[in-house]
DNA sequence: CGATAGCACAACTACATCGTTGTTTGCTAC
DNA sequence: GTAGCAAACAACGATGTAGTTGTGCTATCG
């Protein structure tokens, strides 16, 4: 049993639409440091609103679209909102990119340092 | 030897911004479709046109985004351009992103069916 | 019960980018 | 050298969204 549920080759456009609104969600700096603020514990709006030194209700906006798509998780303590990671694979996903990116670095170092047109 | 470099945990800022930067860069559905007609085998961007039906202009122009990110690779073959996939690691991040949504809609079943509020 | 704190929602402005239209460049063929 | 095709570039209008400002709602406290 594999973990990747290998997806159908021609992307039906449904499906295609919908990776691309995940990658869209991810492709927002303070996104990316809620959530990076939040991979140790969950942490309330304040706690997470002086993490990322962004305003109360800028923090509590994109929790709702984290939330909306499923990667953060709420939970109401008395005055409080407690946000919490939902899925870990978000993590996993940031690797993989930064993977992606340092091949790509390394490919433009080669390309510098040895292959000029000479 | 791990696979996943393992980043550091407080995301230095450039850091977050590089990765932001590439979810935003796949958070497109013509790329996305781009990148899958590119899966089986590299193609003119005359046939990428007709697999998905877009203008010239437009698939060149998301081409060069993805070129310029590394994502595909471009090799001029007389009076044409083949593009081919440069990071095979796109495919990975599509699949876990497919997990990420099978893990969201299940939540959401499971809410709808079972756990009313009863 | 009135006041305050924590959070969410709504309206608005500024800016980025998608897709189109028009044009230019580079190559091939006659 | 002239004609024609493939691809890239440039400018533009339309759309979407990030961040701010202002406000409403619920719970706690005196």
């Amino acid at each position: 049993m594999k973990t990747t549920a290998t997806v159908p080759h021609p992307l039906p456009a449904p499906l295609v639409d919908a990776i691309a609104e995940r990658f869209r969600i991810l492709g927002e700096p303070m996104r990316i440091r809620l959530l990076d603020a939040l991979r140790d514990a969950p942490a309330t709006v304040q706690e997470l609103e002086r993490a990322t030194e962004a305003s109360q209700q800028n923090v509590s906006k994109h929790l709702g679209v984290l939330l909306r798509s499923g990667l953060v998780s709420r939970s109401k303590e008395g005055n409080f909102s407690r946000y919490a990671i939902a899925d870990e694979g978000v993590f996993e996903l940031c690797e993989q990119v930064c993977g992606g990116l340092r091949r790509h670095l390394d490919e433009l170092d080669a390309v510098l340092s040895g292959g000029g047109s000479r």
